[in-house]
DNA sequence: AACATATACAACCGCACACAA
DNA sequence: ATTGTGTGCGGTTGTATATGT
């Protein structure tokens, strides 16, 4: 069907570095009226001389209150490398894991700081398997190392993604356009991931494991926009599935997935990354 | 000091999806 | 069922700054 560009119009407006003069408009407009309301209304409601795609990024990249600046921390990075074996390219999966930051800082460090690293470890940033030709140079110190981790990493992986990918299908009549990995998220973010995150956050041997990458982050935030509607979405198609009795086998085989994933050193051990 | 190159990050572009009319 | 709108998303580009020569 398409649909023509919000900004189609371009004569007039600006483009470019945002000052602060128009960051000012932009918030205050905001907070004035409790909220952004329609993008596209909102500059010629604001006085900005931007098209309403141009406002919303720059609110949802930069101006929002609840945005962490400064540089990522090293478990932040950790918990991205982590995420993207997971999740892929997936930015604002991502980055809703990862309270006060964005899809686009995620995308950013990724790309000019993460990848870069793996790829001079000699692991490959797209796939997280160890690369062993010329291609890449290998930091030989690191390289047996974080080769025998990703490996295990790789199989667990793709053990678990498989597994939880069956058992989602069980219960995804009407969402068979969701990719495998869509659920794979659900899961993580479902009740069972939950009630699980809390187990092994109470569990005494817990610090023995290894830990879950969401057990590195707080709750999820408001603006998580990406994460409640998975949560949403996932409770209301399986239609309590999760919660029902007569699904035990289900959780207990999707606690077992999970924790096939947490149980596996890389978790605990990502020190050689660094 | 001047220029070239690399890096980091902000911003833009176009596609796809959900939803309402 | 079709169409239009709003917005989310990921890829790409532009630009300011840092670093090297």
């Amino acid at each position: 069907m398409g649909r023509k560009p919000c900004c189609d119009d371009k004569i007039g407006l600006k483009r470019g570095p945002w000052t602060s003069e128009e960051d000012e408009a932009l918030v205050n407009f905001i907070k004035k009226n409790g909220g952004h309301g329609s993008w596209r209304s909102l500059p010629k409601l604001a006085g900005l001389l931007r098209c309403g795609k141009s406002c919303r990024l720059r609110w949802t990249n930069y101006l929002r209150p609840d945005i962490k600046r400064g540089p990522f921390t090293p478990e932040e990075e950790k918990l991205v490398i982590q995420l993207h074996a997971i999740l892929g390219n997936r930015w604002a999966a991502i980055a809703s894991q990862l309270p006060g930051r964005t899809d686009n800082e995620i995308k950013n460090l990724w790309n000019t700081h993460l990848k870069k690293r793996l790829i001079s470890m000699g692991i490959d940033p797209q796939t997280h398997e160890p690369v062993a030709s010329s291609t890449y140079p290998i930091d030989k110190s690191h390289a047996s190392t974080a080769t025998r981790h990703m490996a295990q990493w790789e199989s667990a992986r793709l053990e678990a993604e498989a597994r939880l990918s069956r058992e989602s299908s069980l219960f995804s009549n009407n969402t068979s356009n969701k990719t495998n990995s869509d659920y794979f998220l659900r899961m993580w973010n479902s009740e069972v991931g939950q009630s699980f995150r809390a187990k092994n956050k109470s569990d005494d041997d817990s610090k023995a494991r290894c830990q879950s990458p969401m057990s590195l982050v707080g709750s999820s935030t408001p603006e998580s926009n990406v994460k409640e509607d998975f949560e949403w979405k996932f409770s209301d198609s399986c239609g309590g599935i999760v919660a029902d009795s007569s699904s035990d086998d289900l959780e207990d085989s999707s606690d077992t997935a999970l924790q096939l994933l947490l149980d596996f050193p890389i978790y605990n051990d990502m020190n050689f990354l660094e």
